[in-house]
DNA sequence: CTTGACACCGTACTATAGTACGGCGGTTAT
DNA sequence: ATAACCGCCGTACTATAGTACGGTGTCAAG
């Protein structure tokens, strides 16, 4: 095939496929400014060049690691590759991974938690029953899962 | 005060300032079903018990660590207290934990991802610029969605 | 007796990230 | 030629998790 990458050869059901996306997300992406508007050469019909995958994945591996399409947006207008962009890109990313690392923390201890729920459980059960005890923990777990109880920021 | 854990004896605006949210957002619980109704004894003002208030605390608790509403809600079932009802409780907290676990685990490859990403974006740094290497790597790596997951198939 | 703080109610609106729908027309295969 | 597809368009709808709004009512203080 040749499909020069600027040359629009693309129409919309080619480049969802291709970028695993549904049309319907095409066209919205689309209207969220986060690919360019298509030519539309023959009777309206969208043609894409081939970038236009390369951007639409670009946009679902950010989402994949945890960026909103806001903050895709954001990466994508820093696609010019400069080094003063890379600066940014690399903040941007430190900031997701400490928020990452918060929630892997909170899930841990509440797994913990869980654990230790389960296992009194099962002891309680091997014994007389005297109320359940996770209940009993859940009534309180507030202050085990403490570790993210932090007030600020309902955005 | 004498407020007894059980006597219903604050306010909506208390019980929000309490948990940390808003009014409306107690009321949004309550419709939603997560806490439970509260008494209306004097003009349809409505009375909490003190235990709603750990409720809600739980409920934004629950969110923090990545539930949402309806797991909240889940989580909060496993506080019927009932001998028969053990059984089924165990067994919750069991796919909770592994739910739990499975969060977690997404979150580490995550981690791993982003941390591989800052550093490869740092020793790019130290060395002559050839562009970003996050913004190169959320070009071109490989990625399953849904998409492509449930329209697999033809052609 | 008026002001302000709360409370009540239902409805509507916000943002995020799409999905679905209905109707139309053009293209392709049988 | 007729069905099966693809694409077009705009609108509406989904779910999640609240927020805001407008109008009314009660109560205590100044």
């Amino acid at each position: 095939m040749n499909r020069n990458p600027l040359q629009p050869d693309y129409r919309i059901g080619e480049v969802a496929k291709a970028a695993g996306v549904h049309v319907e997300t095409v066209r919205f992406y689309e209207r969220q400014g986060l690919i360019p508007q298509p030519v539309k050469p023959h009777l309206g019909i969208r043609r894409y060049p081939q970038d236009t995958i390369a951007r639409i994945r670009f946009i679902k591996h950010a989402q994949m690691l945890g960026f909103t399409l806001q903050e895709a947006r954001e990466l994508l207008a820093l696609r010019i590759n400069d080094a003063q962009a890379c600066d940014t890109v690399h903040l941007q990313a430190q900031i997701k991974l400490s928020s990452v690392h918060e929630k892997i923390q909170a899930l841990q201890s509440l797994e913990v938690t869980l654990m230790r729920f389960i296992k009194d459980c099962e002891n309680e059960r091997s014994g007389s029953y005297h109320g359940c005890p996770i209940l009993q923990s859940l009534e309180t777990v507030e202050v085990i899962t403490n570790a993210s109880v932090s007030k600020e920021g309902r955005k």
